[in-house]
DNA sequence: TTGACAAAGTGAACGATGTTCACTTTGCTG
DNA sequence: CAGCAAAGTGAACATCGTTCACTTTGTCAA
């Protein structure tokens, strides 16, 4: 059964290893089956018999990008006094994350999945989660507002910390000697959860 | 000198026309060089006489969204009673654009050009000329603010805007039952530009 | 009219990609 | 040890962007 060193479990996160690692030092265009196979030490074909598809393998990558992302943001959360640090925390993890981690988190959100397959149950799981960290901190810092309205409250300022990161990464801020973590501290402002409740 | 039907410059036109319906119907990926020049009835030859890269044929298109984009919402300015209401018209503009031509609002913020080169100087003009826009009315808006300080808003406003669109467009908000515009409502209520002055 | 030159236009071919599959190798098992 | 199935291989295919030696064509001087 079994003939090289690696059982199939193995396998998958080593090739996993090695995708996470191009793409963290060159980003997804520098990234190809060939080249991963040979650093996995092995022949592609032997790769597609464990990712279907090199569309599944830099998904496999972005899982656990999410997964980090969300420690990661668990953890600012934790940290936090109360609520306000906590959506401050959230948010500027989040910065830290984009701007520390640019090309993995660039793949997270710019790789999309062919329209033939639909996002994995897990997966959604996950995003829902952090979607949820931040609504929790929310409704505590507006108290007064519905659910829905909470969650209007976070999506908008999620996409919003996300579209600052977008664009400034992307230089297509026009922000000449402006700096990303005073654009989204500005934002943070705008939703009243820095100096003072609402 | 001239053979064919065309001038280098119609040529020019010509290829942006079809490489720009061929985004707008298929996205970017689902343009190529072969299509847009059996489309132009010209050999894959001739059309890189004409645009050295495909990456430069994209530019062109992108830029013509750009120039869209900028008359669409200078138009929203010019509709507009007040500033708050001109701050919404170019939000709401900015979304319905990206709903509407979603393909090439998705191109024009997608595309890359390669690292050597850098982006034409034009471009960079009409890109700040858009962020102008928003910031005059922003400016408006908060009379006491310094222009430092409305920049940041526009940014952050502007970016905030644009996150919303890519993570709505991209099914990446988990949103279930959450109108988009909804959203972006939300945002502009942050921004103290929807029902009163600041 | 014609010869020659340059511009215009062509498409086969190259290299890089993702993907497939007939084939070989290997380890286990009866 | 024979045979079988799993593991592994890499040549080959399709599709990209891109190049360039070649052909076609218009123009103009002789």
């Amino acid at each position: 059964m079994a003939r090289g060193k690696h059982t199939r479990e193995e396998m998958k996160q080593l090739a996993i290893d090695v995708a996470e690692q191009c793409i963290a030092k060159h980003g997804m265009q520098g990234m190809n089956a060939r080249h991963i196979a040979k650093e996995m030490g092995y022949a592609v074909g032997t790769l597609y018999q464990v990712f279907k598809s090199m569309d599944l393998l830099i998904f496999e990558v972005n899982m656990r990008s999410l997964l980090d992302l969300e420690k990661y943001l668990g953890a600012a959360v934790q940290d936090a006094a109360h609520c306000h640090a906590a959506i401050e925390g959230i948010v500027m993890g989040y910065v830290d994350y984009a701007l520390q981690e640019t090309n993995r988190w660039q793949a997270l959100f710019e790789h999309r999945l062919p329209d033939d397959m639909e996002l994995p149950e897990i997966y959604q799981k996950h995003r829902a989660q952090l979607f949820r960290l931040l609504e929790e901190q929310l409704k505590c810092a507006y108290p007064n507002k519905l659910d829905k309205e909470v969650a209007l409250e976070a999506r908008a300022l999620w996409a919003g910390v996300h579209g600052i990161c977008t664009l400034a990464l992307l230089n297509k801020l026009d922000d000449d000697g402006l700096n990303i973590k005073d654009i989204v501290q500005t934002l943070l402002v705008r939703f009243n959860t820095v100096g003072g409740d609402i």
